[in-house]
DNA sequence: ATAAGTACTTTGATGTTCAAAGTATATTGC
DNA sequence: GCAATATACTTTGAACATCAAAGTACTTAT
């Protein structure tokens, strides 16, 4: 008999890999790489934001996230822009363009959000956002 | 105001992107790349699996899946053994080396769970398991 | 001041991915 | 049962993503 760590394991990485799947086939979609919308997705959800802090967040190395911005740059997306306090730095930040972007792809989140919890109360939901807020801070 | 809605989808992206880092830096640590752990994860979750439907979990075409295996098969995590019933279907399957690299990771996965809710009381834990339950289930 | 450290960019090599075309098998409609 | 169509996988060549390492500019520590 499995036990609930275990389960609970479990169904937290198909979880993942669900929500990982969606958003592949909803990027691919709309014509935009993984990668840049991940880009998106970040910086809608937590403002303008270093380099270096950015990759470290996506997962890869400022060499990497530079050319990926200057990619985004030249899409109108986001701009580069001096820190205030230390000039080595430069702050990523999205344009209109890019926060519509982000806007439009979070109403899909949304939706999908809608969607996986239509058959729950109001009191599970409340449950369960009091549930991931609580995983998300032990991160 | 935001409605529960509104914060139980952000919460929902953050875990997803907490995870998703959490994933990126322990592949990286171990000398894997992403796909082919996320492949092993797969399968070791799911058992044998066709490529099609393999393909479509990780998000892939089958002509890159079919490289992917082939590296697998090389580095003998993997066999490809026909499929009983369809003579143009191949079954992937892990090898007893590869069943221990899942273990292994599904190890570290579960060691993370318990960290994530070790704030949580049993029946919190059990709440927690059936809300995702219910949610993978509408996917 | 000088040295060491940090933030970002550039570059060249390597690895990943896709779309399209190819092969083999299965299914459908006549 | 036979042709036509559909499906499962593989191969290939080009496009893209990623990294490590070296380079530039600035900052911090001694």
């Amino acid at each position: 008999m499995k036990s609930t760590e275990d389960k609970l394991n479990h169904v937290m990485v198909e979880f993942y890999e669900k929500l990982s799947s969606w958003e592949q086939a909803v990027v691919k979609d709309k014509g935009y790489s993984l990668p840049l919308v991940h880009t998106v997705e970040i910086l809608g959800g937590h403002g303008p934001m270093r380099m270096k802090e950015l990759a470290e967040k996506i997962g890869v190395t400022t060499g990497t996230l530079t050319v990926q911005i200057d990619k985004m740059v030249n899409l109108e997306l986001v701009t580069r822009k001096p820190h205030e306090s230390d000039r080595r730095s430069i702050l990523v930040e999205l344009t209109s363009q890019g926060h519509e972007l982000y806007e439009e792809h979070d109403a899909l989140h949304l939706q999908l959000t809608g969607e996986l919890t239509a058959k729950f109360s109001d009191e599970e939901r409340a449950q369960f956002l009091n549930f991931l807020q609580r995983v998300n801070a032990e991160f």
